[in-house]
DNA sequence: TACGTACCTGACGTTGACGTAAAGGATGGG
DNA sequence: CCCATCCTTTACGTCAACGTCAGGTACGTA
């Protein structure tokens, strides 16, 4: 219930995260921000989910205060919005969703990695197998969205033949 | 798996429900077509999980034979694979899909007695609610739809980045 | 220092959508 | 008549994805 109160009036710039040069690594605002409460209003779901999604390995928070507290970063909430997303839109149960996010965290992983070091070639073909697994994820969107598409147009031919029933419109 | 499959080697008329005329009603066949086996068998659910529609009141079958077992007219069948599509498609659960069943079983029944006194007020006032929830129901496609066409872009960027930053491929 | 608030870790409860036996009735063939 | 199949109802089991306490901890503040 009371899962939301927005921080009026915290005077941290929130644009700590404008993250153009992809680093946000480790938890860097000291505040309540990053806190579990605040992730969990801000993406809309319980605290209990985010812990649960730590339990099953699916979303590990980027750090732990000192005091024990989940520390999370703004990738990470990008992380539970796609999460979300993968769940509401694709139906997909949270063992698949984590194979997607397997796949694009060890991308990301390789991508900081071989920016310190481009010998690449076992990251080579890491980065390829991630890139295969974001397009099978895209081709199965793709199967999702052509399926949705027939359905509408047969729920739009029902429908006009009903309507044609009651005289025009 | 064989989602369709003629009903090959039966030596009734398989056209049986070609229904121009829109009357499917009551147990035609007296065999084993229409059991809950063979409906089972045709559209990949489980008995148990037709049996279990009619305990929600999702799906009753069209009859029962005089022993007691279930017989489904082909009109259910197709409520069975529509029952799915909205679970697979929409992530609908039984009580969403109910809703929209009920609709087009009352716009079907509507359309039934309208044939024969078309004197329809109260019946076009039913009609029309029943058309209103196929529309909501239109609208809700639709913007899944969308959402899964963003979604689909957004891969999409994702995958060029990371393509991109393996070389040209 | 006491308080309130937000957080922590268990651990058990809940709900939807079935799965899985158990025990028995109908029915057609040999 | 017996048997094999298919069906019936009743009832308990399961699994994912959380919800909901309970009891304890860290921390800013009046």
């Amino acid at each position: 219930m009371s899962t939301r109160a927005a921080p009026a009036g915290s005077g941290v710039p929130a644009d700590v995260d404008a993250d153009p040069g992809g680093y946000h690594r480790h938890c860097d605002h000291g505040a309540g921000l990053g806190s579990i409460g605040s992730v969990a209003a801000r993406t809309g779901v319980s605290e209990r989910t985010l812990r649960y999604y730590e339990e099953v390995g699916l979303l590990t928070p980027a750090a732990r205060r000192p005091g024990g507290s989940r520390c999370y970063c703004e990738a990470d909430v990008e992380k539970v919005l796609r999460i979300r997303e993968l769940q509401a839109l694709m139906g997909f149960n949270l063992e698949e969703i984590r194979a997607v996010v397997d796949a694009e965290d060890r991308l990301d992983d390789v991508r900081d990695r071989y920016r310190r070091s481009p010998d690449g070639d076992q990251q080579r073909r890491v980065a390829e197998e991630g890139i295969q697994a974001l397009e099978d994820l895209r081709s199965s969107v793709q199967a999702k969205l052509d399926r949705l598409g027939v359905f509408l147009a047969e729920l739009d031919a029902r429908i006009a033949r009903h309507r044609q029933r009651l005289g025009r419109r």
